[in-house]
DNA sequence: GTAAGTTTCAAACATGTGTTTACTTTGATT
DNA sequence: AATCAAAGTAAACACATGTTTGAAACTTAC
């Protein structure tokens, strides 16, 4: 299979529009189009769109998830944790995307975002049942940095987190581009993340009684 | 036009239909299955399904949003005030909406999170053009209670607010239900909004420089 | 009671989607 | 050069969607 191989041309076009414009909202037709491959082509090496989606995420998680875990590990070794800590041994392994696309970094929190939100179901199912075990090392890391909060208070925040993220990721292209405009901030995604980490971090560890 | 008009049905069966599902993912053939209306009856009676989503949305815009201007403008009048105190505004408004219907509030977040979510244009643009004071005056009361933030970290803190805020909402329904499972913790909307408002107030007045 | 206007209805229309088919081309192996 | 599996292709298929149509059924007013 060569570098530019009618698999390697869907894959690059499949990622770059599900980024922009959600999984739904990309057609097959779109895609093969920008690929300047086949139609048919997608059915014939993937299987099904959903298979083809799939695809272009592991391509991002089999290399993040496994850097996410072992960063985790580390940090649950250590005696004393903070939450600023905690999210931030996202980044190294996020960066090391890089080595997947030049984009990568971004174009995987993006595309991690719209399968949050274009869809309930499968992209959640494959993740929890892949790549679990970092979930929920994710889980302790933050329930011992936070140790004041609840169950039930630090599942909120997560998934209030999880909103945060996701939002912002899958709209990231447009706001980077009004704060380009209006305030003359040029910011890349590694700046973004460092910028999240501050609100997410006092958000998570807000005194709930207040 | 009697109170169980055909129009009535078909807006009572879309909000609902929406709120769970998601403007794209709701269909006029189920809409009108559930109002047992026809099929026909909605482009007679709104002309399209993007003017269904236009009243289904200004039924409660129409409501909330003066009610949030008059308590902003309260807020600004007064010579200090915490961020807590400016979202709290909004508590009250949302809560009238139950005079629209029993489960208005909760309904009305639904509704505008699948709005941001599904649509990055239209509905955007309808409420800026409708709305656009009531918007201009949080900004003026956020940057009142936050004034140690630059406009520019202003402005990204109150994407990542509204991403937690859409997001929550969107999927509010599932999230109580695992928390009701999970921890038999037995919450409403309003009690789901107190949850938030420590959360977003301390995010948006962290530290940047962390 | 009939005429005019409004609302409802079943059916069809136009379009976009993912998928499959039947066929041709390609490229390595013998 | 012949063979044959893999890859590529144009066309069609099956289906779901929003919208339109034209006639029927109602409602209102004189």
């Amino acid at each position: 299979m060569s570098i530019n191989s009618t698999k390697q041309k869907i894959l690059d076009a499949a990622e770059q529009l599900f980024a922009e414009r959600g999984f739904a909202d990309t057609s097959l037709r779109t895609i093969t189009g920008v690929a300047e491959v086949n139609l048919a082509s997608v059915n014939y090496h993937f299987g099904s769109k959903k298979e083809l989606i799939k695809a272009v995420m592991d391509r991002y998680l089999s290399v993040f998830m496994p850097a996410a875990e072992q960063a985790l590990l580390q940090q649950l070794a250590m005696p004393k944790g903070n939450l600023h800590q905690v999210f931030g041994c996202f980044v190294a392994p996020l960066m090391t995307l890089t080595r997947v696309h030049a984009r990568g970094p971004e174009v995987f929190l993006q595309l991690l975002g719209r399968g949050y939100i274009d869809n309930q179901g499968f992209l959640r199912w494959f993740i929890i049942n892949h790549y679990g075990s970092v979930l929920s090392h994710f889980n302790q890391a933050i329930q011992a940095a936070a140790p004041h909060l609840s169950a039930a208070d630090l599942f909120w925040r997560l998934h209030f987190t999880l909103g945060t993220l996701v939002f912002t990721m899958a709209s990231s292209d447009a706001l980077r581009d009004i704060a380009q405009t209006d305030f003359n901030e040029e910011i890349d995604i590694e700046g973004l993340v460092y910028k999240l980490i501050p609100y997410l971090a006092a958000g998570v560890a807000a005194n709930p009684t207040q």
